[in-house]
DNA sequence: AATAAAAGTGAGTAATCGCTCACGTAATGA
DNA sequence: TCATTACGTGAGCGATTACTCACTTTTATT
C-alpha cells in the first residue's frame, strides 16, 4: 500500500520533466514566462517562440494547440501543490512523530512547506490562479484533486485533533476553507499583490499560524 | 468635515452612472458580461457590440480604446468595495452605537455588508480580481484606496478595540491582511469557485466571524 | 427654423493571430 | 549503409483583431 502510493506519486511527478527535447524545454520555460506576464489569451505563440529561441512551428510540433501547451504546464502544478496531502509519508509523520502531534505542528509544517513551494514557483501559481477561471479542464482537475485527495486527508487530521485538542464545532469542510483561505491569502499577498512591501516572513508566518490555530479553537 | 466627506463620496459614486446614453449603458452592461465570461484579452469589441445591440463604431465613440472601457468599469468597483471604510457614518456607528461597540459587531456588520455587495456584483468582482494582475492603472488605484483610505480607518478601529478587548499583538497591517483574506476567501469560494455547492450562508458567515474573532484574540 | 454639436453607423484597414505544410536535418535501428 | 522516424524550420494562409472615417440621424441651442 505504502509502496503502491509512492510509485503512483513518483510516476505522476515524473511525467512533468520527462523526456523533453532541449528546445521543448526552452519552449516550456518561455511559455511560463509569457503566460505569467501577460495572461494566456494575451500571450502570442510568436513571442513564446522568440523568447525560447526557436521557430514558431516548433511549438506546434510538440503541442497541438496553444491551449495544449497551457494545460501541459498547469495541470502538474495542481498535483505538486497538493503533494503534502497526497503523500502517505506526510500524514504518517503527523500521527507518529511527537513534535507533529498537534494541530499547531501540522499547520506550521504545512504553511512553511507551501511557502517554499510558492516562493519557488511564483509564475506557475500565478498562471494557475488566473487561468482556472476560464478553462474547464483546469477546474475539473482542481476539483478532482481536492475532493478525492485533499479533503479526505484533511478530514482525517481534523477528526484526530478533535479528540486531542479543543477544536471549534465547525464542519471539516469549513475548517479547510478557512485554513486554505488564510494560507493562500498570505502567499498571494506576499508574492503576487505586494511582493515589494518589506516583509518579515518569519514573523508573518508565525502570526498566520497563531491566527489559524486560535481561529479554529473552540470556545470554552 | 462630515458634510465635506459625504459630498466627496456622493460625487465619486455618481460619476459611475452619470449621464450615460441608453446605448452607452447597453455597451457597459454587455462589456461587463463578456469581460467576466471570457476575460478582457479574449473579449472582442465585436461581440460586445452585438450583445449591446449597437454598431461596433459606437463603442469607440464613447471609449477611446477597449482598455478605456475596461478601466471605466473596474475603477468604480474598487471604490464601491471600500465604501464601508470610506464612509464617515460607518465608523461613527462603530464608536457610538452600543451594539457595534465590539470587534464582533464590527466584523458582523462588515462581512454581511460586503456579502450583499459581492452577491449583487459577482461579474464585476470577477473582472476586478482577474484584471488587476495585468493592468497597472488598476493596481495603482487599488493600492491608493487601501493605503490612503482603508488602512487608516482600520487602524483606528484596531487601536480602539485594543483597549477594550483582548487582541493579539499583531501589527494592524497583519490584522487587516488576515481579516480581508478570510472574508474575501469566503466570498470568492462562495460566489466564484464553488457557487453550485449547497451553502448554508447564515451558518458559514457565523463560522467565519467566529474564526476571525478568535484568530485575532490574544493568548492569556 | 436654422445651425451646430453629439450620437450612431458599418464598411474598410492594417496588423496580428494561431496554425499548416513542404522541406530540410539529426537521430535511431536493422 | 540505408531506411525510417522524429525534430526543427519559416514562409505563408485564412481568420480575426482593435480601431478609423466618411456619412447619416438625433438632440440641443439660439
Amino acid at each position: 500500500m505504502e509502496q503502491q502510493e509512492k510509485d503512483w506519486l513518483i510516476e505522476l511527478l515524473d511525467i512533468t520533466e520527462k523526456e523533453l527535447t532541449p528546445k521543448q524545454a526552452k519552449i516550456v520555460q518561455a511559455a511560463i514566462e509569457v503566460f505569467s506576464e501577460k495572461g494566456f489569451a494575451a500571450a502570442s505563440t510568436n513571442e513564446i517562440a522568440k523568447r525560447a529561441g526557436v521557430a514558431e512551428g516548433t511549438i506546434f510540433r510538440h503541442y497541438k494547440t496553444k491551449k495544449d501547451l497551457l494545460i501541459s504546464i498547469v495541470l502538474p502544478v495542481i498535483y505538486k501543490f497538493a503533494v503534502p496531502f497526497l503523500a502517505e509519508k506526510f500524514l504518517n509523520e503527523i500521527f507518529q512523530k511527537e513534535n507533529l502531534d498537534t494541530m499547531d505542528g501540522l499547520l506550521r509544517k504545512l504553511i512553511k512547506n507551501r511557502y517554499e513551494f510558492v516562493k519557488n514557483n511564483v509564475p506557475l501559481i500565478k498562471i494557475l490562479l488566473q487561468e482556472i477561471a476560464y478553462h474547464s479542464e483546469i477546474q475539473e482537475t482542481f476539483k478532482q484533486v481536492f475532493v478525492e485527495k485533499v479533503m479526505p486527508r484533511y478530514k482525517m487530521a481534523v477528526e484526530h485533533f478533535r479528540k486531542t485538542e479543543n477544536l471549534a464545532a465547525f464542519p471539516a469542510e469549513t475548517m479547510l476553507r478557512l485554513t486554505i483561505s488564510t494560507i493562500l491569502g498570505f502567499l498571494v499577498t506576499r508574492f503576487i499583490i505586494l511582493p515589494d512591501y518589506t516583509w518579515d516572513d518569519e514573523k508573518e508566518i508565525e502570526y498566520t499560524i497563531q491566527f489559524i490555530r486560535n481561529g479554529l479553537k473552540g470556545n470554552d
